[in-house]
DNA sequence: CATTGTTTTCAATCATTTCTGAAATTCCGG
DNA sequence: CCGGAATTTCAGAAATGATTGAAAACAATG
């Protein structure tokens, strides 16, 4: 009935087409809700849920997506560290295949993004703080009780910010070590007092 | 020197309003990278970092944004419950106040977020995965055999990426839970083996 | 080292999101 | 209820982010 045959894989079953197509959906929009873009997301997802290296025409074909599109996703995906470059025998073509164990990906999104993100975050927290220290508040001017006391709150405020980062930071860092320690620690956590 | 008069603060001192804008613009690049639009992000920067009750007018006049902006964005902090409306005796304006706990906030987020967007995926998943269980799956047509060792394969990996948001939503659950279990769960956590 | 096929880059275009501002609505105190 | 003050809404404008496509760079082959 279908239109229903492909040069790579021979002709997947309409249902499992299906299957994909939505996931690919789900997951795109996931990504795009949490400051990835869609594309991207979508890439990986057809990576991911096919399991199959495929080169860069076979994810333009399927997404629909430019050249471009897919060159600048898929680098970005290599950046990450979820998906990575494979050659086949006799193909000057590149086949990128995505991590097929969950938790690495989730291990590797994670690290990727305390980089990009927290850290900074964190780094900007100390900088801020530093502002306002007591010593470097006062130089110069006369720091007016009332104005001394306003500081101190602020401090305190910042100061309670930049500590649950700083417990994020090392939660982040646990998680993300290269050694299965993302499953030990959710693990660990839902076993005990559940 | 600088002209320093508000008619709210009695003069806030230049470092500390200086370290309040970097606060904020830092507060708001983060809650951009993760989804969420900047402006929102900064007014609950401002909220929390003055820890002052604040109306419209105020946040406008200090973020220098339309009052459409204003309401919208105080809106949206209030659907996500970490931002709470005030009165002042004698004052027809509303006033607003950020959530002071920061382990509270973060809990109140991972909650949102929790039943935004990953409860959503994981039920598109369910659905996705009942399309090829085999029953349903097998609908009609004759399943080949390779078509039908794609089909099982497909579904151990959808299966594995369902286990794992299962796994992240009870641990979602866990922490966002009100009585105080987040700080809890990230010190245990800590605390062990560290 | 020229040829051909492949990937990358990037200015221009397109799409989406965010923001504005004024009109409509709601809310109060009298 | 009325009048004014405050808030919300929402169509259009502005800003931002994503996508394209063609040209440049690169790589492999003979």
């Amino acid at each position: 009935m279908a239109s229903e045959s492909r040069k790579n894989a021979p002709t997947t079953p309409a249902v499992l087409r299906q299957a994909q197509d939505r996931y690919i959906a789900a997951w795109g929009q996931m990504g795009a809700a949490w400051g990835i873009s869609r594309t991207m997301a979508e890439v990986h997802a057809l990576l991911y849920i096919t399991g199959q290296p495929m080169n860069t025409d076979e994810i333009m074909d399927r997404l629909q997506i430019s050249r471009g599109n897919a060159s600048m996703s898929v680098r970005a995906l290599l950046d990450w560290g979820i998906v990575s470059r494979t050659h086949k025998r006799g193909d000057r073509k590149e086949y990128y295949t995505a991590e097929k164990d969950v938790w690495s990906l989730f291990r590797a999104i994670v690290r990727e993004r305390m980089k990009r993100e927290v850290d900074p975050l964190i780094a900007s927290l100390f900088e801020i703080r530093d502002l306002t220290s007591l010593e470097s508040a006062s130089r110069g001017a006369a720091p007016s009780p009332e104005d001394k006391q306003a500081l101190l709150e602020h401090n305190k405020r910042l100061d309670a910010m930049l500590s649950f980062f700083q417990t994020l930071d090392r939660l982040g860092q646990r998680f993300a070590s290269p050694q299965g320690r993302g499953l030990e620690v959710a693990a660990t956590l839902l076993g005990k007092v559940s």
